[in-house]
DNA sequence: CCTACCGATCGGTAGG
DNA sequence: CCTACCGATCGGTAGG
């Protein structure tokens, strides 16, 4: 029942770019900052043309989050899983390819995901929902890849996985919110001479922490 | 030149009865999610009467951060001061109190700083200013409060105090953050245990540690 | 995808 | 502090 005509294809390039307007817009001033009003303008698309697309703001709302999930996932999981294989080097690579993810700016207003966390986190309903569902399922993947780090002997046996995601993932976080506050990079040297110190601390070997990134003077 | 007359004090009670609404309101839609009327129906004040009282919606925002400062020195630096002297106990009880201010949801929406801050980190103008101003303060009072401990033993002469500073409140935002999002207070046990482990590895007694809180099971 | 339009709400002002 | 009002923008729909 595929039905692949001009028409469809035209539709589906359409709402592609207007998606990846829409997160760099959303990663700017926020989600709930979004407007059809706003990204007709943003993208020479009338406002009921956008509304004709997506329905209502909140399903253009949960489209946005989709899409961002996508970058994130390109910008951040598949290079580290291209990097390295599993084990305590996949760990390091996750998080030196999250600095980076964040310190490149892949959306203009710094992480998508942290943004949306902070803006939905006291206002429930489907939007702050999907931004959960997305948030798991990326720290699921770190925890997952902690725990087979830790099943190879890669990292230390007593090791708590989820404490230890828990750890990295604010140092990654607040990198994030210090580097575009202070409009500096030095947050991610922090971040990482502190993810550093902590894997090291969990028993991982300093070979296994290259992909993590540079390592900061001193 | 000082006015003290009915007119005035009722002027200003009501300002602070506004604001009281308002930075509660903030935390919970965010800083730009503020409006003029959504304000007046939440404090049975008429529209034009918040607009008299603030002038423009910007200066309203301004004020609500100045506000929302007061609650968090009186919410967490205050009671740090107030329990224990300078030194590495002093650095435990800060991040003891913060942990605390978030859990006991002083604002609704969890910490109003860090909702505020991702929300205004790419938006320039006098918020985002007012914001980084605050933020700075909290973090130049934490470092002091490292330095001074330094200075007298209580930690680890070599230790970096804004590199200490900087992971301390990472931990403490990402249990602010996993919390919400979670509606679970086990991220702050984890951030406990990580800010313990840390404070420790720089040198602090266990005995000075008492302030940061129950320590979780484990 | 468009033009044209809806009622509601936005920030803000006049005038008291 | 109020009522009354302004133009602009909001999300959304009718009809094509």
């Amino acid at each position: 029942m595929t039905i692949v005509d001009g028409r469809r294809l035209r539709g589906e390039r359409t709402r592609a770019a207007v998606l990846r307007r829409a997160s760099q817009l959303a990663s700017v001033e926020g989600l709930s900052g979004l407007s059809l009003g706003g990204l007709a303008e943003a993208t020479a698309i009338s406002k009921s043309g956008i509304a004709s697309i997506f329905g209502t703001k909140e399903q253009l709302q949960l489209a946005v989050i989709a899409d961002a999930e996508r970058t994130f996932i390109e910008a951040v999981v598949e290079p580290a899983r291209a990097a390295t294989p599993r084990g305590a080097g996949r760990v390091a690579a996750l998080l030196g390819r999250w600095l980076d993810y964040s310190a490149e700016r892949v959306f203009e207003g710094g992480c998508f995901f942290a943004a949306a966390s902070l803006e939905y986190d006291s206002r429930p309903g489907p939007v702050r929902d999907a931004i959960i569902a997305a948030r798991r399922r990326w720290t699921e993947y770190v925890v997952a890849s902690i725990r087979f780090a830790i099943e190879r002997g890669r990292l230390a046996a007593e090791t708590d996985a989820e404490q230890l995601a828990f750890e990295l993932q604010a140092l990654g976080e607040h990198a994030n919110t210090s580097s575009l506050l202070e409009d500096s990079a030095a947050p991610y040297d922090r971040a990482r001479r502190a993810i550093r110190a902590r894997l090291l601390a969990a028993g991982a070997e300093a070979s296994a922490l290259e992909l993590l990134g540079p390592r900061a003077g001193v």
